[in-house]
DNA sequence: CCGCATCCGTTACGATACTG
DNA sequence: CAGTATCGTAACGGATGCGG
């Protein structure tokens, strides 16, 4: 298939802004993307790679395009090339930040007694 | 494989709470089980697959199965038969009322230019 | 009927190797 | 450094079967 895709065709599994919200984010990597970038923000390639949670390249890629195509990232120089050209989150992505925060909040109050060692973060 | 069964074995990523909030429930479905528990109080098997989001059986099972192994929903009658024995949260499950109405309302706000027939939830 | 488990084709994921 | 190609594995999703 293609080396360059824009438009991401979405199937919108119903009109609950809910379920389309998870539609979106509903994955295990898009919002540590987004968490990232909140954490530190700008973030490049090889950075989101250093993360301890070391997400492989292929899901990193398709999710930076994905997350890119639906405004909620961005390059910090979009019209140059890709080697050193990180991203950063849009008023889109930054207006995520409450989600990461009650996700957090409500992982180390009910979560913990499965995983002890677990601590704050964002 | 067993027909019963407890015990789901994680596979924490990282220390990091909100990755360990997505190990859980970063799919596309937990977090709608719990939608319906909030809207409706109890839910039973059949009445979840009647959302319009139209979830498989296999999945449905499974996922009650680990949100129950998780404390986050419980049967309405613990020591009754399956048939007609509803689910409801549990107080860790009613926590994520919060979780869910960040993402509904990120999704009203953003989401809506991609999905136009949208509406509000929860 | 209701609550699943099983089967099976399709899609997504994940590790690694490779390229401009 | 920023990805893409490949390929094996796991998850998903629909259909169906089956016991209670």
């Amino acid at each position: 298939m293609g080396t360059e895709s824009e438009a991401y065709t979405f199937d919108w599994r119903s009109v609950c802004s809910i379920t389309s919200g998870l539609d979106v984010l509903g994955d295990k990597w898009s919002l540590l993307i987004v968490r990232d970038l909140i954490a530190h923000g700008t973030r490049t390639y090889s950075e989101f790679r250093e993360s301890p949670e070391h997400v492989s390249t292929n899901i990193l890629a398709d999710r930076l395009r994905l997350l890119t195509s639906l405004g909620i990232i961005e390059r910090t120089n979009p019209d140059g090339v890709a080697r050193n050209n990180a991203f950063r989150l849009t008023p889109s992505g930054a207006a995520l930040r409450p989600v990461l925060e009650e996700i957090g909040k409500w992982s180390q109050t009910y979560l913990k007694q499965f995983h002890s060692n677990m601590v704050d973060s964002v």
